[in-house]
DNA sequence: AAGCTGACTATGG
DNA sequence: GCCATAGCCAGCT
């Protein structure tokens, strides 16, 4: 139910391919806004709790794939971008204003059941 | 129990 | 425009 965890999760299980979003959107989208941490350490935890999280899709706002390196590989992250159309350069997602996607935009936020 | 760290962000110099 | 500092929450040592 309303576990922050659970947020994080089904938000970023809802991010749709070859799009990408910040921790800080997905924050603000919980209500934990300011705490883009925890949305990080949420996709850490959920790496090895529930697979099938896009976290490759979550970067920070600057449009920097910060976390490649704890995926399996740090190359892994930027494999999975460009599988699904997104061109990474030096690190970084092109056109990330353009990819971005507000969760915020579809209210399955906080506004959820 | 207390302190540090961390896949962040915003502000200030 | 880039580097340094502060604020934030949760988990781990």
């Amino acid at each position: 139910m309303n576990d922050l965890y659970n947020r994080i999760y089904d938000i970023v299980k809802q991010i749709p391919p070859g799009r990408v979003t910040s921790y800080g959107a997905i924050a603000a989208c919980i209500g934990s806004a300011g705490s883009a941490r925890l949305v990080g350490w949420a996709m850490n935890a959920s790496h090895y709790s529930v697979p099938g999280i896009p976290a490759h899709r979550v970067v920070n706002r600057n449009g920097l794939l910060s976390g490649k390196h704890h995926f399996d590989t740090p190359l892994a992250m930027q494999e999975l971008l460009e599988s699904e159309g997104v061109r990474i350069e030096d690190d970084q997602v092109v056109d990330f204003e353009k990819l971005f996607w507000n969760p915020a935009d579809f209210s399955e936020c906080i506004d959820y059941k």
